[in-house]
DNA sequence: ATGGCTACGATCCGTAGA
């Protein structure tokens, strides 16, 4: 199986590079952030039509999210269970034996922030969540945009960064807590070169300059770990023009698990 | 120099992203 992730910053906006995309890297499942766009206009239609059938929990102008499968989506939900919140952050389904959360983790704005605090409290949600479909689903991959670079290699200018929003202490150890569950990264099972990411910002030539942040990730439970073979970050896309400033993050995973 | 771009939904600017 491959399994890929992507912040598209606008389905509307990025149908035409998701399509090109779509048939070129050939993933089994995609996993979509930023949607930006309520159900109703999700371009369903045009992604079957691709050969991809599609679980959406979608929300007009902010967030939004989905999963494209070449095979059926089993057990579709949305959202955290028991976490209330008006923002919609993650779908979940089952595919090929494979249970597949898609997440779209909070910006958390700036540490202190409101959005900071609401940050933390949706990660400790998340991790209630994950432990319990961990329990219910060993073959377990959770992608998405985590909006936490966990370590300095994930940075351009750790200095720059320090302390900062995404990679301050209180985010990384928010990130351990899902590691510590029994959750690999997949980008990292494998040597990589240096100064690997998945955004880059649309301002300051950031992307010309590799001025970047990993923090889109495939995480795989450890039956799905020891059966992936590669995990890599595919910055075709971005050097497009009118790119989304996120690349897709994907990963290998034999078929039999 | 603490900005710089992009998308959205409201207008011709504010909110949000990261």
């Amino acid at each position: 199986m491959r399994l890929a992730t992507w912040n598209v910053n606008s389905i509307k906006v990025r149908l035409p590079q998701l399509l090109d995309w779509l048939a070129v890297a050939r993933p089994d499942v995609l996993c979509l952030q930023e949607l930006k766009t309520e159900e109703a206009k999700f371009p369903r239609a045009e992604l079957l039509a691709a050969g991809y059938a599609s679980a959406v929990n979608g929300q007009k102008t902010y967030n939004g999210v989905a999963l494209l499968s070449r095979t059926p989506l089993a057990e579709v939900t949305v959202d955290i269970p028991g976490f209330a919140d008006e923002q919609k952050r993650v779908v979940a389904a089952t595919i090929g034996g494979v249970r597949v959360v898609c997440v779209y983790c909070p910006n958390g704005q700036a540490v202190g922030a409101d959005k900071y605090q609401y940050k933390l409290r949706w990660f400790a949600a998340l991790r209630g969540y994950l432990a319990e479909q961990l329990q219910r689903h060993p073959h377990l991959a959770v992608a998405g945009d985590f909006n936490v670079a966990p370590e300095d290699r994930d940075v351009h200018d750790p200095k720059a960064w320090e302390g900062q929003v995404h990679v301050s202490e209180p985010e990384r150890s928010a990130w351990r807590a899902l590691i510590a569950l029994g959750l690999k990264d997949s980008f990292r099972l494998f040597e990589q070169p240096e100064r690997i990411y998945s955004w880059w910002d649309y301002r300051m030539l950031g992307f010309r300059r590799n001025a970047g942040l990993r923090i889109d990730h495939i995480l795989l439970s450890e039956p799905l770990a020891r059966a992936c073979s590669a995990s890599t970050v595919d910055r075709a896309p971005r050097k497009l023009e009118r790119p989304s400033d996120h690349a897709p993050v994907l990963a290998e995973v034999a078929a039999e698990t």
